[in-house]
DNA sequence: TTGATTTAATTAGCATGCTAATATATAGCT
DNA sequence: AGCTATATATTAGCATGCTAATTAAATCAA
């Protein structure tokens, strides 16, 4: 029991438990976590969103978001549409089939997350969301300050 | 902003800053969170750990394990030795290099934990890091609760 | 207008996690 | 003893994250 505080060890492992018994339990519906995510954020967004936005939200990288979205382009589940007004942009937007789609693994995510929490309090939630929220502004600005004082 | 409780995905997010954060100070060393985190376990156990042992503390499957071992091993950090009373198990344990090069990149994990948690309660981190470990509990319920009313 | 810079999406390649399957060794049952 | 179970380490192969480099388009400056 060596460190006082472990946070990141225990955030780490913790997000890990949590992706694997959802990827497990989507599987059979052809998804995963990460999908599953992607589709939340999309399904908040009715005109779609640009990649890089999409990205953003999620929290994941460019190249990262790049492959899961021609996985659910080829499933069927979004669309990718040129946008008119930037030619570079791609806006995605769920189809009809990834609509339906989301709902069923949604209820999945939203199940789990129930047998989850359940004996904890609602306090102690929000409590916890409140520092994971800080925590993660805190890398925004690490990033922002590139260690050395810079000009 | 749809769900009240999104614990899971900011928690997943969290781990996901802190991780790369942490590969990237370290990969000048030529080393990473996931191998750090196995010299911290090793370095709580003088005599050495059987693989799985490892594996469990360090919260990872065996095959990821056995990769990072390959790895330590060839950078001279770490040895496998044969145990004489089970011919199946093989014990990890540091070597001086190993001790040495894990005080390097200690230091460098607990300065990030620093400046992360710079500017939080101690109160607010202990309470959230109990609800952590009672969450990561939970996880193990689930695994030994197949679903269905078992037998 | 032209040229340099920035931005969006992509491709290539690596690291780390997992499950499934295999080889070997131990333990347990009859 | 011998046969089945379980346990340890490993190999093989996939999913998802990243950074670096590329391509195409928009923006900004002269």
């Amino acid at each position: 029991m060596r460190p006082i505080y472990n946070l990141g060890r225990q955030v780490g492992l913790l997000a890990r438990l949590w992706r694997t018994e959802l990827d497990n339990r989507l599987r059979p519906l052809g998804l995963s976590q990460a999908r599953w995510l992607l589709l939340v954020h999309l399904s908040d967004a009715p005109d779609g969103l640009a990649q890089l936005d999409l990205a953003v939200r999620a929290g994941v990288s460019g190249p990262t978001l790049v492959r899961q979205i021609d996985q659910l382009e080829e499933a069927g589940l979004v669309e990718r549409k040129e946008d008119p007004n930037d030619r570079r942009v791609k806006r995605v937007t769920l189809t009809a089939a990834g609509v339906a789609r989301f709902q069923e693994v949604d209820a999945i995510a939203v199940a789990l997350r129930h047998e989850v929490l359940e004996g904890s309090e609602p306090k102690e939630v929000e409590a916890a969301m409140e520092l994971t929220r800080r925590l993660i502004n805190r890398f925004d600005t690490l990033a922002k300050t590139p260690a050395k004082g810079a000009a």
